[in-house]
DNA sequence: TGCTTGCCCTGTACCGGTACAGTAGCGGTT
DNA sequence: AACCGCTACTGTACCGGTACAGGGCAAGCA
């Protein structure tokens, strides 16, 4: 107890106990190095002088892998805000738990550029709705850090799950189509932080959304209404998780039901939105949305699906259980999570065997890619247009 | 590009400018000790040579810092699941995102114990709903790595965060109890993975109940019940975020009107919970459940708060927007996260200053400990009592 | 008996950095 | 000229482990 006690090591126990260093070391990571005679009284050894087990750091250092795989995320403010990220990290977690591997929340930020290097050690890293070209995310694909990129752009050679978003709005714009409606409005986020409708023409909104899948949906939802000769009203909804029904207040805000242009007169109108009839049905950018358009419709005395239809992504938990319940775009988390780790574990895996350093490139085969389908759910919020 | 390319260390990059190893390092982790016109030519040898920076895993070995703080946490399926934990882990991820900190989610679990003593480096470690004496805990414990405990039952001298969960249980109970309501239910969690009511007495649950919050939360209901000689009817919810209504399903079925036992004739009857008259009010251990007793209730053409009133606890996002909204006890989420982070840090810089690795006992000051108010928070879901 | 085999344990050589205590040079007092 | 205090850089000594290639020794086998 006197005041010179030195930090208790591998080495501490293995005087103790009269061995070498490396087999104390093996008694925690290598059972099966040594007798279990000799194992037990190392153990008992070092429960007496206090030693815990191998230092992580220590170890990461000289095994050259940490047991943890780092979540890179734009940020993390958001990514627990939402309801979908929130479950796919769940997947994610859960995915991980049978491996032992810890998941690491990386700060993307770099607040002050000037704060040092900070960077912790992982094994693999999945970038998750992330703007490419993070300075984190270069900095680990340069050191050669397996790296799964999911719900992102396409990167040149780098793993990849991205879910089909485009098919998916494509299918909910078709519904909506089929229901006959023609006055379709769209509420989406990535636009910009002041809810409002946009006058821009689509193509241009395209152009502007950044994130990838606002922009997917976007396509998606264009691809059908484009198809059909139909020019959507789009408005802003802020990247809010409390307001949600601020963007379908401002679409419904700019309908003047005096107002005679009809909106299937198709792209001639170069001046972009103008106040048009109410739209009959929403396209809205998620459930949560959906869900704050339903709010706006109700406070507004539409009903929905009657006077107004709507559609939701992502199939929440909530959509089944709004009043209506929602016709939305179902993507599967839970596939999403799998996939990303399966392939993040392939690669930690394959790098381990080839060399612990070697080049970021993969001469193996195509790089592995996962799109997961999208299923398109009827529910009671979208039916018939009513008649004009 | 021969196959001799070995891995690129500070050494190279030493080699190509012709400085020692020491500059190099200094060059990317202390700017101000080189003038800095070497440090730039440093720099640009390090991009030429593809050297990233410096390796985490060896910088955090010879620190003795990592940059991360881990999450120590019972089931990370169940913290995504629910939507308080997910703010809170939301919390601490906006406390720590300026400190530059990463948050490491450590697997408690070590499902098959064989496996290797898999831990992770972190420089200090929040325990969240966790049952105490976790093997990683004492383990983190004991290296003398910093932790705060957060809704844990108090430790022995540890840091601690603590929401008065008992007196906004016992607040919400005499809320009730100040309607004129008498015959209570309790729907709750932690006694057992069927629904279905209990037969045993309050005092046996109160004893059953392991984890903290539902434990805590019990005991504010019954200080309250008892006091006015109140017995509940209990209802066991199972741990399951998607059927949030059995809990109340159970208890419902369990009322026979026909039955003329009056719950108020006090503790008499020993048998337990018997069918008595159905409960003309609820209090829910969480806002979710709540919404699915709202549901169950409404699924019965009961009405709320008419012929039952509700309450839940959290004030989670939804409580404000359920029909009709939810009376509930509130409590700050972020607050709590707050709290731990800012408690965190302050033990992670104590220690540095302190030693390196001193005994994990602190000898200074009584450990700070944390207990954060609740409020109730009465909305529409609650209301007179029914005369019987 | 001699040779192989396999089990246990040890020695050496790293893993890739950082802390700390110099040392050299240099402009400026006294 | 001796002394001082700076700034800019260097050398050494770790940080606490693990991989890998032996080496001693008893059992198995011809």
């Amino acid at each position: 107890m006197g005041t010179g006690t030195r930090k208790v090591t591998l080495q501490t126990v293995a005087d103790a106990v009269g061995v070498s260093r490396m087999t104390v070391s093996n008694a925690f990571s290598r059972p099966d190095q040594l007798s279990e005679e000799l194992r037990v009284r190392i153990l008992d050894a070092a429960e007496r002088l206090g030693y815990v087990g191998p230092d992580p750091a220590a170890r990461g250092l000289a095994r050259g892998s940490v047991g943890a795989v780092g979540l890179l995320t734009a940020s993390l403010r958001h990514t627990f805000s939402d309801e979908i990220s929130t479950r796919f990290l769940g997947a994610i977690a859960r995915e991980l738990a049978p491996t032992g591997l810890a998941l690491t929340l990386l700060p993307t930020a770099e607040p002050a550029d000037a704060a040092p290097a900070w960077d912790v050690a992982v094994d693999g890293g999945i970038v998750y709705s992330c703007p490419p070209g993070s300075r984190s995310i270069e900095r680990l694909r340069r050191r050669g850090v397996p790296l799964v990129h999911v719900d992102q752009p396409p990167d040149d050679d780098a793993l990849a799950v991205n879910v089909d978003d485009r098919a998916g709005a494509r299918a909910a714009a078709q519904h909506l189509l089929d229901f006959g409606h023609r006055r379709i409005g769209i509420v989406t986020v990535g636009l910009g932080d002041r809810a409002g409708v946009e006058a821009r023409p689509p193509a241009e909104l395209v152009a502007t959304t950044a994130a990838h899948a606002p922009r997917q949906r976007l396509l998606g939802w264009l691809d059908a209404l484009d198809a059909a000769g139909v020019r959507p009203v789009v408005a802003r909804q802020p990247d809010n998780y409390v307001d949600t029904h601020l963007g379908a207040r401002a679409l419904l805000d700019a309908s003047d039901p005096a107002a005679s242009v009809d909106s299937v007169s198709g792209p001639a109108s170069a001046t972009g939105a103008v106040p048009g009839p109410r739209p009959t049905a929403v396209l809205c950018f998620s459930d949560a949305i959906a869900e704050g358009t339903l709010r706006e419709a109700r406070a507004r005395g539409l009903r929905v699906p009657q006077d107004l239809s709507v559609v939701g992504f992502d199939d929440n938990g909530l959509a089944g259980w709004t009043d209506p319940p929602l016709t939305t775009v179902r993507q599967d988390v839970d596939a999403k999570g799998r996939a990303a780790v399966g392939a993040l574990l392939d690669a930690i895996a394959a790098r381990r065997v080839r060399a612990p350093g070697s080049p970021p490139v993969r001469p193996d085969g195509p790089p592995r890619r996962v799109v997961l389908p999208t299923q398109l759910v009827a529910r009671g919020s979208t039916g018939p247009a009513p008649h004009a």
